[in-house]
DNA sequence: ACAGCCATGTAAGTCGTTACATGATTGC
DNA sequence: GCAATCATGTAACGACTTACATGGCTGT
């Protein structure tokens, strides 16, 4: 359903090909929902064959058509149904956080690299996102001209605000990620000092322990 | 592989049956990886396919048979391999954060009740995971004492912090999303108060716009 | 006898990834 | 002519969900 809904919150704004929605979620929207083409085209056909998005079909070349999607009324009253229902929370899923609940079993330097490759992904994130917000503010992103272009001035703020809140706060929380990534490396390297006179490469924790019976 | 290795990890601190692994996945493992029970069960048959866990079969009534998995040498290759391997972060696809951004095609009440649960949602956690830190401080969790029990003293700083490295960065990223959930309280508030002349119950986003043609 | 937990599975369907595959248009 | 970008798909596979289905054991 949120793949769907995506993309008919994108053709609320403007009508499009599958291969603008697709870059879409290159940028925007994927900076919250990400989805590939291969997946877009097939749910376009189905939302289409669902009444909730319109094609309007043109030649290229002799075989190939461009297909460029519109958001139909039902489409519309589908966006609305979305939003007023609660989304339910999905249960916890971090491999990034289940791999670290379990480095004991790695070396030092494999803990270490684990925590700087998360450090490095979220600050990515932090300064795309915060550059998608400085756009919001200051209103200049296509999608979100065109969005305001055909809504009451009064619906504005709204609009801009409610955006603005989600990037904050998927900032914030990177921000933690950020913080537990420089922690984690203050950690290994604590553990490391404390097992120093045993000047072992990784916590001493046995590969392959006595299991009751190697048989078979 | 998430999966399979935090199977393999779990089975590294004892044997175990796929109920009691499916158990686990309520609590403890849960709490950073779900999986249900006809997920775990098909896997288990799976690795010990693969040859990274074993079975023993013990007889129940006529027909049924209870199968007690344990950990392989060559499972335990495979744990060591997976941890050494960095992981790779998966895109954003934050459901709530998605609906979130078109909230203004909401009422003002929806908007308030989306924010209200995810508050509600993530103070559980935060609850959750900070009674699952303070038992593993103490180390008294049956699962991290059998784990300890079978290793030299040396490793179990290693063992326990990492464990509530992972757990407390769980908390700060929850908490930040209980600051987002309680602010987005209060950006409701404002644009309602903002909108309070027009009286409307929502920011007045047209919810079918003229399309270009509404043709069909 | 019944409830509640122990224990194990299958089936159908959704969602998503990676790789494969093709062709058109634009600008240099 | 070539590269980049526009444009659209399929196939195979893997991960996960929900629902269905069964049977054993323990204590009251």
């Amino acid at each position: 359903m949120s793949l769907r809904c995506a993309l008919l919150a994108l053709l609320e704004a403007r009508p499009m090909t599958g291969y603008e929605l697709a870059k879409q979620f290159d940028h925007s929207a994927g900076y919250v929902w990400h989805a590939s083409h291969s997946q877009i085209y097939p749910e376009l056909r189905r939302m289409e064959e669902a009444g909730l998005i319109r094609a309007a079909a043109t030649a290229r070349g002799r075989q190939a058509t461009k297909r460029t999607y519109s958001i139909t009324d039902e489409g519309c009253s589908e966006l609305r149904r979305w939003v007023d229902e609660i989304e339910l929370m999905t249960r916890e899923r971090s491999a990034a956080h289940l791999k670290a609940t379990y480095l004991e079993y790695a070396s030092y330097d494999a803990a270490r690299r684990q925590f700087e490759t998360h450090l490095a992904d979220h600050l990515r994130q932090v300064a795309q996102w915060e550059a998608h917000v400085e756009q919001l503010v200051r209103r200049d992103t296509r999608l979100l001209r065109q969005r305001l272009a055909q809504t009451p001035e009064a619906a504005h703020d709204a609009i801009v605000d409610y955006k603005v809140h989600v990037y904050r706060g998927l900032i914030s929380r990177a921000q933690a990620e950020v913080d537990w990534a420089r922690e984690g490396l203050e950690l290994v390297d604590r553990l490391q000092e404390g097992a120093a006179a045993q000047g072992a490469d990784r916590p001493s924790v046995p590969l392959a322990r006595p299991t009751s019976a190697t048989s078979g």
